[in-house]
DNA sequence: ACGAATGTTTACCACTTGGTAAGTGAACCG
DNA sequence: CGGTTCACTTACCAAGTGGTAAACATTCGT
């Protein structure tokens, strides 16, 4: 329950009622990824806003409209955090290497954004549907990025779609699976994110390159 | 909400009762797994179990304690599953293909087991250590099994409980993220789930085994 | 300046939640 | 056989749930 020092009212009536609108979204999506959607109430919500829980209802008609509004807020989110690392300079094992490296950066950062995606996808139904839809056009770069490092012969030729699945479950574990971690007698630490971080690459680096474009690179 | 012919009540009273607490851990291993722990209440249990919530409270004197019950069943059913496939025959690939394949078998057949594990990692506190220490004997033999390989030579050297975390992330992920598939445009049928297999091991492959132990082996 | 629209609160409601207390019928044991 | 223990039910309860209705304050358009 933060205690929230509510500054004066700023700006235009429009412009207030939108940062109220982020507000909340930040705190739900905060909320129902450490928690779980399930296990937060309106009212816990409304605490920590503090506001009350009719204030909520007011700009969504439901706790369920509220959870697509989050899930449309997460997904862009990450399309954010990760589209840029696609467009960056570089190619082969470097960008994907930028990609991982980004990854391990959001799960440290903002643990609560991937947990979402997780809850929402272990919830299956409507809400998974909503999340797969966000999520498609950044998705579909990642594959057609793949197929053509494929082409080119950089990485060692699969099924794009199964690559990017293992590749994306590979480094979430990795990067948000702190109790498994914790399990094989790894403290999750910054330390120990560095090494795990440069252990996982040299999994991926091993999974993914081909054999014929590793020996033209300078091995880390 | 299943229907539960009771069938009339057989055995010594003290075998009925073991019977019954094992139909609640059963279902509640279930529904936890498939919904989350905060998702189902004891009267939804209950009634799936064709009994009332208070002969729940009977048995175990709150759902905090009906958790922990189950964690410790869901432990003692993941060591089962997979505790066989490390003392299987073979060695180097054959065993790790092995162990791989029984994971899949079990997220197949038994997906409310690998979503309940994750699902208490999620809640976090006492019941993800409850559920780490019921593991630990399991993790000390696949780290040390993996150690092994490392010594004689058939694995890539790297550190043995992050290579764990790597392959079980891996693995469970490309078993269980149906809708991570589902986003990458891959339904997950029988026959897809054979493919994705196959690409999966093609993965850890290249992933874990050392590049020397390869050449003297049949690629598949 | 004033009524209307807007954002928020107070008051409330029906229902569900985990949990308690007391009763009931059958199985067990002397 | 007769009492006791056991497994379970019926009857509750206080707290919390998502959601509605109406009052209220502030800002907007005119």
């Amino acid at each position: 329950m933060a205690l929230v020092l509510t500054s004066p009212p700023k700006g235009s009536r429009a412009a207030r009622t939108r940062a109220t609108e982020d507000r909340i979204l930040s705190v739900a999506l905060e909320s129902f990824g450490l928690k779980g959607f399930d296990s937060v109430s309106l009212d816990d919500l409304a605490a920590d806003l503090g506001i009350t829980k009719q204030a909520i209802l007011y700009h969504w008609s439901s706790k369920r409209a509220l959870l697509d509004a989050v899930i449309d807020r997460a997904a862009l989110d990450l399309i954010i955090e990760f589209d840029g690392a696609l467009s960056e300079e570089g190619s082969g094992w470097s960008r994907i290497e930028s990609v991982v490296r980004r990854i391990f950066r959001v799960a440290m950062r903002r643990p609560e954004l991937l947990g979402f995606i997780r809850e929402i996808s272990r919830i299956g139904g409507d809400a998974s549907l909503r999340v797969t839809a966000d999520l498609d056009p950044f998705v579909s770069r990642a594959t057609a990025y793949f197929q053509r490092e494929m082409d080119e012969g950089r990485i060692r030729r699969c099924d794009p779609g199964l690559l990017l699945v293992s590749a994306y479950s590979t480094v979430l574990g990795a990067a948000t699976e702190v109790e498994v971690l914790r399990a094989v007698g790894i403290e999750p630490t910054l330390r120990s994110t560095v090494v795990r971080r440069r252990e996982l690459l040299a999994f991926l680096y091993a999974a993914m390159v081909a054999p014929e474009y590793a020996r033209t690179q300078v091995l880390r």
